[in-house]
DNA sequence: TGAGATT
């Protein structure tokens, strides 16, 4: 697959994050070929990494700079090109025992960063953040792993009285489950995960281009043709209207009552911004260098959301200080407004946040 | 005995 320039690994992800979630998050970049958190096949519990592969190269490197470092619930996410896959990535994980307690990462990744090229190295702590003494070091290849092992294991290192333990890591997918998800809970919910690729994948890619709806839902990947709104690379910039309203009236009326401006839940929703079933946020007061990525981590933690608009002043190339956030569900855009209005975010002026009103 | 970086 030479998918290099598109396609993306994210990793930290929330246990409870949803296909649908990870899908919208990353198409607010733009238009996507396939999206897949990794799960177990039998038990649908998510390894906490998934896949995003974009259309275009653009739009993948757009991902990495402003999607990196999001924070969802109580995770910060990774997003990184992945390394094209082989069997020489493969075995290339090392556990650690014995690391003396006083070692840092950088110290222990110091230790073993001549062997090759380091991916990543973790040292376990505990509830206080001191450490357990045992760790992990991933290579990028196979053989460079195998030569640490080889040259590290047994050794005494500085600082330390015991041998260091260097072992390949054992791989434990499939006995991992979350405490509070059955087998085939809500991480299968809407029916997005399918397991068997279904060997279709050199039927992909066609799909009809920006601003049209992408067909085509293969067999364990995403797919959802009413999301033709992106972010500023998308196509045309196409916001909805939705500009000059707000404006004018930044006054008391926003920061009173949000629960109640003009909206009733279950009803009127084509007065609510017309498609679909989401509940539309106004949120005011985001700051002039507010972009889609500062809404997504704003109002994650409170539920799904179907869709984030920053609005733009395309002249000044800047957000005229607000924008909209779709929440699924009422429970989530209440649980929003409740959280996030007054929230003081930019050090400027709180936000204010409320359900869009008609006029808006 | 140990998190979650290769579908």
């Amino acid at each position: 697959m030479e998918s290099g320039k598109t396609n993306l690994i994210i990793n930290y992800l929330p246990q409870t994050l949803q296909d649908e979630e990870f899908n919208t998050l990353f198409l607010s970049m733009g238009p996507i070929k396939s999206s897949k958190i990794v799960r177990d096949r039998s038990t649908g519990y998510s390894y906490g990494f998934g896949f995003v592969d974009y259309e275009t190269p653009e739009d993948a490197q757009r991902a990495v700079d402003t999607l990196n470092g999001t924070e969802l619930q109580n995770k910060t996410i990774k997003v990184a090109f992945a390394r094209p896959s082989g069997e020489n990535i493969k075995e290339a994980n090392l556990y650690i025992k014995n690391i003396p307690k006083s070692m840092t990462r950088d110290e222990l990744q110091a230790l073993f960063t001549e062997y090759g090229k380091i991916i990543q190295v973790r040292i376990l702590t505990d509830p206080y953040g001191n450490s357990r003494g045992v760790g992990f070091v991933l290579f990028d290849k196979k053989e460079e792993a195998e030569f640490a092992l080889n040259s590290l294991d047994g050794i005494v290192p500085k600082g330390g009285t015991e041998c260091l333990s260097v072992k390949h890591a054992e791989d434990n997918k499939g006995k991992a489950r979350a405490p509070n998800q059955p087998a085939g809970g809500a991480n299968v919910r809407g029916g997005y995960r399918h397991d068997r690729g279904g060997g279709m994948r050199g039927g992909m890619g066609q799909y009809g281009g920006r601003g049209g709806a992408y067909g085509g839902n293969m067999s364990g990947y995403w797919e959802r043709p009413s999301m033709t709104s992106y972010g500023p690379a998308g196509p045309g910039g196409g916001y909805p209207r939705g500009g000059g309203g707000p404006m004018r009236s930044q006054s008391s009326r926003f920061r009173y009552n949000p629960m109640s401006s003009g909206y009733s839940q279950g009803q009127n929703e084509s007065q609510n911004g017309g498609s679909g079933s989401g509940h539309i946020l106004f949120v005011y007061n985001i700051g002039v260098d507010a972009q889609e990525s500062t809404l997504w981590q704003l109002f994650s933690p409170f539920g799904t959301i179907e869709k984030v608009n920053v609005i733009r002043d395309h002249a000044k190339n800047q957000c005229k200080g607000y924008g909209f956030v779709t929440m699924s569900t009422y429970e989530e855009a209440a649980n929003a407004i409740q959280n996030l209005n007054g929230y003081n975010f930019t050090g400027g002026k709180p936000l204010q946040v409320s359900f869009k009103s008609a006029k808006e």
